[in-house]
DNA sequence: GTAATAATCGTATGTCCGTATGGTTATCTG
DNA sequence: CAGATAACCATACGGACATACGATTATTAC
């Protein structure tokens, strides 16, 4: 519903409604609306980071360059398709009010520092192979990585003509300025 | 107030109170408060391009290098300081609500063109006056530039130990992986 | 100076919504 | 089976809010 029509027309009883259920037991789960909402948004959150997670576990098998397991970790964020679509605006919905609710807010730094940190993981691993310049602060490359990530996904949701391959070339641009493309991902 | 409590907290007679006028009078002049809180988003809008065209015209004076230039007009949509932070959290909790408002969405399409096309016109002088590789695609860099500006300015705002500093670095990082700093900026 | 327009106010109306309440039925446990 | 816990429902309450409305005062224009 949040992605449908955004957080604005959410209200108890129209979730009720649409899960088929009574009022009365949608505060049976959950005491207040805005205990609703937080674990709406965690579950959201979590579901994408999971499926981050998940891509980067599976990439020694691959055998791919970090960077291009990168590029399809971090374009679980672009609303490439419908579902990723969904969940941009879900996340995007709670990230404006998170501005002025701490439990939000909590749950939105917390996903976005296990993203950071996974970057930053990865080009470490860089540098130690040698394919990421050894001057390169590692932190400083994640977050730039991490930032451009989000503005891309901005972008792409924006739309307009070629949006999102012009983001994959961006974001491939972006991740040449840090990886050469000389060794492979965990895989030694 | 936006800035203040948030959106949600936004009501017509509190805005009267605030403004010190009547319920009816706000009616007098916005027929709608939809309409109100589009001429807000428009306001803030226009205020902050209107600086960082300011900072980029009046670059030339100072004759300092197309990167310098670029960061601290993009410096300000990063929320330094008090003023910068009131304004990112007006246009944060717009871009949430712009998720299902076409009326907003034009408005922050239209300034994420206007800085887009702005950055993208300073990595062309750049290109020209030999100082960014000529195999740059000025818009894909224009667009990393942008994208990384707005990451960063989340992460600002989120806080955290040296934040501000570390987005200023980033900034500078990206900025270097495109200008080499070796010509100025509308200086000929 | 008068007519029209703009500025200004206070209140009423109708709706929507979150939550409280009190109850009933199902499920589990010992 | 008995008792407790969980699942489940319908409705009532109270508050908040956007907008409509009617009226009054100030300002402008001819």
């Amino acid at each position: 519903m949040i992605a449908e029509t955004g957080l604005e027309t959410v209200t108890v009883s129209r979730t009720a409604a649409r899960a088929g259920m009574s009022v009365g037991l949608v505060q049976h789960y959950f005491r207040t609306k805005d205990d609703m909402l937080l674990h709406a948004f965690q579950e959201v959150s979590t579901e994408v980071a999971g499926r981050v997670a998940e891509i980067v576990r599976a990439a020694p098998a691959h055998r791919r360059t970090i960077a291009d397991v990168l590029l399809d970790a971090l374009s679980e964020y672009l609303p490439l398709d419908e579902p990723r679509r969904a969940e941009f605006r879900i996340v995007r919905a709670f990230a404006g009010r998170a501005l002025d609710s701490p439990a939000l807010a909590e749950v939105e730094a917390r996903t976005a520092e296990a993203a950071h940190a996974e970057i930053a993981r990865a080009v470490r691993h860089g540098v130690e192979c040698g394919e990421v310049a050894p001057d390169v602060d590692a932190d400083t490359a994640a977050t730039r990585i991490a930032a451009v990530t989000e503005g891309l996904a901005t972008r792409v949701h924006r739309g307009g003509t070629g949006a999102a391959d012009h983001a994959r070339a961006a974001l491939r641009a972006e991740l040449a300025t840090v990886f050469t493309g000389r060794c492979r991902q965990y895989d030694r």
